[in-house]
DNA sequence: CGCGACGGTTGAAACGCGTCAACGCTGCCC
DNA sequence: GGGCAGCGTTGACGCGTTTCAACCGTCGCG
């Protein structure tokens, strides 16, 4: 077990009484070897603790057994649902998965794209901090390297994607809302430069027409800006008050219900509330939250079994973008009134 | 910008007309080449879209540029909270981290090893599924690469290791109780299985002689657990029922104070309750918990730290074990009753 | 003015390690 | 004896790094 440091094929060569290619053999075509040679083989790998060189065998196979998953955000519990969605797919498949945190620098993510190249991965599952047309991205593709789009960015042809349809997920809660019998609501949510809280909010509009419905504007998708939010709406005398309110994401949800609490102001009896993504504690909350689901983790799958697709057959494959529905996940926070 | 699949070193010293090394000697020492040369070799690369192949640099190098840090759980914020702690450290070092998912699983713990091993990374952090006995990690030992522990198995002194004082986590929990004035007090946790528990609940025990204090075993740390504690709790009648409690995570402590709040029991005036971890959800649950912080970013960063430090002098290197401070956090679900 | 020395480059070749295709040896069967 | 398996060996190859000898032009000295 010692020298470890510098053993390579050729001394378990040596020390089996066999050439660097039987050993080769034993480590990849165990079946091309007889059996008391292979086990005189294996037998000096056990007693030298010889570990394959990966970067020799790369440096002939071209191409390493690693898919990259790149991430906006390590900590944001979408991302690591997606990750372990995409995980489950690669394991199956043999290859392995490398998560890396761009944590929403361009310069991280290029720097890791940069070594990822180098690295000339299998392929690259990511959700770009600019939606796809960075030029290290773009090489990427360029060479060759299976690139598939999470959450970002499903228009562009040259390249597989997953997403969720946000404006589908609006239209749900719209449609919940209808349902519910509300005439006066309201959405809160923010930047709309971000483009799945843009969708949400278009799709919950586009199903209220006839229903007074009032936007507060959120500077970021927080539990504080939600507590803002909240304070804006509680300060509304009650019969000016929207009866349901429909977050662009849990955390403002969250900030909303926590604010309506400690006001005194009943939930969902006096106002009602729907949050989106449904992340492990809107369930968990002082009165559960209803929310609108995001299939994560069978993102995350169908992200990782389409790159697994095209490394397999680059040629046949043919770039696909898939579209995952939301759902509604009905708790109390909607509770109709009076149950 | 085309054929890039096969660029090599070979075809950018052919177009810039100079040979293999100076093209190498301009990727690695540039200060060796004329200005003219230099910016020959440099156009050329640009124009073949020329990239690295990582593999042939390392197996002449012996050794990659990548740290791994290996999590038993991508998606607990403990984690993921120390991952960027640790690559803030690692990119400051130049270095390129990848994050590896056990998942808990010691299979797949070992998967990712045994690639680590064979890709002959600079370093490991991990935090192992079974407190750092499994053999794939000593071999990776015995061979020489840097690893350093992560909350686990900090009494090893063949390797560094960084962690935070539990113990000393639940005296604070205790002491903090002591000064509020509680005669009677709960501790919420487990299974003890797990040595962090035990530790929580020995250090809160060990500063409360003369205090009555009782103990609700719990399955799991989660939410779900902590609500049925809390079935249990408020199910004693009032004068039988401890007047604070602490979790041994903050997931309980979310659980009790929603079947609490459910069960028209004030907190913190009735029970006071103190969580552990201090997750982002502490301060926006219904009432702001109180909980006892671990330095989880710093914890990350000190372990990188120990890391870069071993793999940069691995002759002169002591093996160190770094234990942190927890601290309390105060907030309302502590507050003193009447407050 | 001529020659050697010197600072500063350059290019050929060896090297790191595992993989694979082509080839060679043994022994057996018909 | 010819042919065929079955097994193992040989050697070229992938690509970047590094070493070292050779080389260039310039400068100083005699």
């Amino acid at each position: 077990m010692e020298n470890m440091e510098t053993t390579s094929i050729k001394e378990v060569a040596h020390r089996a009484g066999v050439s660097l290619g039987t050993v080769s053999n034993v480590l990849n075509r165990p079946h091309l070897v007889a059996d008391t040679t292979r086990q005189r083989v294996l037998e000096a790998i056990r007693e030298l603790g010889y570990v394959r060189n990966d970067s020799a065998r790369q440096l002939r196979a071209g191409r390493s057994r690693t898919i990259a998953i790149v991430v906006l955000d390590v900590s944001n519990p979408f991302f690591t649902d997606v990750i372990r969605g995409a995980e489950e797919a690669i394991d199956a498949a043999g290859a392995v998965a490398v998560v890396c945190n761009s944590g929403q620098s361009a310069a991280r993510e290029r720097r890791h794209l940069e070594l990822l190249e180098e690295q000339r991965v299998q392929g690259v599952l990511i959700t770009p901090v600019d939606g796809g047309r960075d030029s290290q991205l773009v090489n990427l593709i360029k060479r060759g390297v299976p690139v598939v789009l999470v959450d970002r960015g499903i228009w562009q042809s040259d390249r597989c994607s997953v997403a969720v349809d946000d404006v589908l997920g609006g239209r749900i809660a719209g449609q919940h809302f209808r349902e519910l019998g509300h005439d006066h609501v309201a959405f809160v949510g923010g930047p709309l430069t971000i483009p799945q809280v843009a969708d949400r909010q278009r799709g919950f509009e586009s199903v209220l027409s006839g229903v007074r419905v009032r936007t507060f504007l959120t500077p970021e998708l927080t539990v504080a800006a939600g507590r803002q939010a909240g304070h804006a709406i509680a300060d509304l005398p009650a019969p000016d008050r929207p009866t349901a309110v429909f977050c662009a994401n849990d955390l403002l949800a969250l900030g909303l219900l926590q604010e309506m609490t400690q006001r005194g102001i009943n939930v969902p009896d006096e106002v009602a509330i729907l949050g989106y993504d449904d992340i492990d504690f809107a369930a968990a909350a002082a009165v559960p939250l209803s929310s609108v689901r995001q299939p994560r983790e069978h993102l995350g799958r169908a992200a990782a079994e389409l790159l697994l697709e095209e490394t397999r057959s680059p040629d046949t494959h043919a770039h696909r973008n898939l579209v995952f529905h939301p759902e509604l996940v009905a708790r109390k926070s909607t509770a109709r009134p009076g149950r």
